[in-house]
DNA sequence: GGAAAATTTGCAACACGTTTCAACTCGACG
DNA sequence: CGTCGAGTTGAAACGTGTTGCAAATTTTCC
């Protein structure tokens, strides 16, 4: 009954839901030891079918990644609007259980071998291509932007920011500070409309004056090292 | 004659240069062992004075950003086209010794630990927001843009570039291309006077059709994948 | 000069990702 | 039904970052 292919494919959707079963239960840096046992599996099968702990990792974000896509999608909002609601749905996201979105991140990110793939690379890069044609085709964005390089910056912008926050060095709301304020020095010379502009330009100022605030209140700046300083 | 804090500093700079020497000569994921034999320590002594070995990386990141800062001040450019000039000299920099680099840079951010030190934070952050003061100064950026956050995102988008690079994704070339992209796009917004406007605006447009002719020669998405395939 | 304190050393040990391999399981197929 | 073979298993082993610890070494201080 069961086809060879779909013992395959009971025992990958098993073993990926035991590694976010692993991780949402605390075990954040969970063995492949356990991973094995909780799948029940033997060690070598995530190996066999995945080929290392950072492709397993990758494999549970690219499933975060749709539900997350499918959030942005749902949220009819207008360009440019929509890109700066993308990061608080990312923030929101993450806030809602940060521990494990931390954990997959770092896991994916900074544990890793070799492999590697952009975070949103795929269906992420898809998702941000999107909005930014969406633009385009609406006329809110100067249609001399083209959607792949513009969307890419977005892209970098809000990954760099991610990852600062996996490591530890940035509080979720200052994420989403530092994101939006990316986006809307991007944005500005791109967007089509004059209100557009107006607007970005408003909310820039607001976002640089609550930056400022944020750094002023610890040490004045922008990334305070906490390290050991035992390095020379 | 030798102080107890001059003999540590001796072992520490031996591990560094050490460290250095085993990269250059090819050995890029040398061993701790491998390390302490080459600065003629016990093993332990890494560990004692830097902590870890992403530690003794971040070490001689740090020595070879000096380099580069001193570089990047020495080339007597206009905002903002010294921004520009800065991406072009990490790039001839990391040219010069890619493996080196790539190396260097990769256990620092990717085979790590938990410690984390933003790429340009410290001595980093005050070479981008240094540029960022004297273009307001110069009264070639609004003075109405405070340095801190411009200089982060700017920090931001070549960080990204940067680790995609480091992970094999992207061609030296390509970094270049994408964090002028991003640059010029950031600073659109910001420029004081007209005709650096339109020659960001000049320049947007000529990178983007350098990205694309780029990227439509290889399948046309800007990020191919090659990676296995295995991962369900 | 000698005790005391700080460090380094050598070495064994541990944890964990990963690999290897022979034995085994079980669907596929004639 | 019987054989084949892709894929899984279990267990052992390896490499490497990291740690622990007692002995040795070196600086400091009286």
């Amino acid at each position: 009954m069961a086809s060879r292919e779909e013992g395959k494919q009971r025992r990958r959707s098993e073993i990926l839901r035991a590694a976010r079963d692993l991780v949402r239960r605390g075990d954040t840096a969970f063995t492949m030891r356990a991973l094995a046992e909780a799948a029940n599996v033997s060690v070598a099968t995530p190996y066999n079918l995945f080929g290392s702990k950072q492709a397993v990792m990758f494999a549970v974000l690219e499933h975060d990644l749709a539900a997350y896509a499918r959030a942005v999608d749902d949220s009819a909002v207008p360009v440019p609007e929509v890109f700066f609601r993308a990061v608080d749905l990312a923030a929101e996201h993450y806030g809602r259980d940060p521990d494990y979105h931390r954990s997959v991140l770092f896991a994916a990110y900074n544990d890793g071998g070799r492999e590697y793939r952009s975070l949103f690379a795929g269906p992420g890069h898809a998702l941000w291509r999107g909005m930014v044609a969406r633009g385009i085709d609406e006329g809110r964005l100067a249609p001399i932007v083209h959607p792949d390089p513009l969307a890419a910056s977005l892209e970098q912008q809000l990954f760099a920011c991610v990852l600062e926050w996996v490591r530890g060095e940035l509080e979720l709301e200052e994420l989403v500070l530092r994101a939006h304020y990316g986006f809307a020095l991007l944005l500005l010379g791109v967007v089509a409309r004059a209100e557009d502009h107006s607007a970005l330009a408003t909310r820039l100022e607001a976002l640089q004056a609550r930056l400022l605030a944020r750094w002023a209140a610890r040490s004045g700046t922008p990334t305070p090292r906490e390290d050991a300083a035992r390095t020379g």
